[in-house]
DNA sequence: GTATCCTAAATTGGCGCCAATTTTGGTAAC
DNA sequence: GTTACCAAAATTGGCGCCAATTTAGGATAC
């Protein structure tokens, strides 16, 4: 393959949003709510596709735990669990402050400025994108941050236990305050990369994953109050 | 439903291996090497079953990337790729060693006991058990330590991403040193447990998934002449 | 109002079939 | 021996169909 080969394959793999990426996508941004029935005929109208290619999606996000199977019942929306989510969140946070020190040792300038570039785009997502826009712009920040650690297992674990739960935009954003203090963070984050402090980025990372309010002493004494 | 009813009910699905579990089950042990074309035909009359349910098997196994699928020319098992071991293996000891502390905490003296059983039956299948008996023994050894760390999607995951690699027993032992060892490590991390010890645990639990040879003195000097 | 029953409609599950694509093996040419 | 070609055989991919199961709504009884 040549280069131009090599482009093209790409684009074409990235243009290809097959059906389990737009069940997943509606899921994601409430559109199918918790508990829905996903009937089967019904997404084969909605995504103009065949029952098969209905039939492996559902079966795909089914392994996921997206979705529950309950035979002869069809296929629903899990409910959110609590547990899960915190479980997850606490999944996250072991592996992620645990490659810190290798994103700092392996953070360039490019790196840095890529990042940089990436966090900004968050922030203008949060002011004019769609709530999909404004979750992917989310993702691919943190994707490049991970990608730091040159663990490419980890990036694509991370990235799909993402998925699993709370995480999702309906329910991860509850405030505008939030959303801020999460644009802030990210800046920070690339802040503490460049400063090469290990100890911050860490604190940031869970901090960020567990959306505590530590980092703003001024907002938690309000919150109290 | 009544209890009578749910003890059915559990021992159907306990019961019931579908074709993805015993395809799952051949690539694991062997049976269907890295590099085997997966024809959809033979694995109809190998499992006695239907197209449709070897499909089935065959995508959920190309989405936990243990096959590969290349449109029209079928599915194959993948080659083993020595990058993705170390990576899973990273991903396992970060894991595995950031709960230490509450698998610590947890363990009750009947938690213990039951791993202690779970060490030496894993002993016994090393002598008298199939490969996949040996295999299985493992998994629940470390499935049960896990557990002690309360996190459940911890313990799915782990479970999960050993299955992607070298860790199945195909590979996993090549020696019959390595056996043995890693069934005296079962039982240290057993005894680390008791002792309530969690930096002897990590650094146990370390080598058990590195399976670097540093917890014997005698046996790594032997190696070095 | 609630509970029960029944039936038609809706939905799920899975099979058979066959067109499209690839592989295999034989033959011919060099 | 290697390469190219071709046809038959093998395999993959996906569709239509329909039996099995569930749901929804109406009627009846209390």
């Amino acid at each position: 393959m040549s280069m131009t080969e090599m482009h093209d394959a790409t684009e074409t793999a990235a243009n290809e949003r097959d059906v389990t990426d737009l069940v997943l996508e509606d899921i994601l941004t409430g559109v199918l709510p918790a508990g829905t029935w996903l009937k089967q005929i019904d997404l084969e109208k909605r995504y103009a596709c065949t029952r098969p290619e209905v039939r492996r999606a559902l079966d795909r996000l089914s392994q996921k735990r997206l979705v529950e199977h309950v035979p002869n019942r069809g296929y629903h929306v899990y409910q959110p669990d609590g547990r899960r989510a915190q479980e997850v969140s606490d999944i996250r946070v072991i592996l992620e402050t645990a490659v810190a020190d290798l994103m700092v040792e392996r953070a360039t300038p490019e790196s840095i400025a890529r990042l940089r570039e990436l966090a900004s785009h968050f922030d203008r997502m949060t002011m004019v994108g769609t709530v999909l826009e404004h979750y992917e712009a989310n993702l691919a920040f943190h994707r490049e941050l991970l990608l730091l650690s040159g663990n490419n297992e980890l990036v694509d674990l991370v990235s799909e236990i993402r998925q699993r739960t709370s995480s999702a935009p309906v329910s991860q954003w509850r405030t505008r305050a939030r959303v801020e203090r999460s644009a802030r963070e990210h800046h920070m984050m690339v802040d503490a990369l460049e400063a090469r402090d290990v100890a911050d980025l860490k604190r940031l990372i869970e901090a960020h994953i567990r959306q505590t309010g530590d980092t703003a002493p001024a907002e938690s004494a309000a919150r109290q109050a």
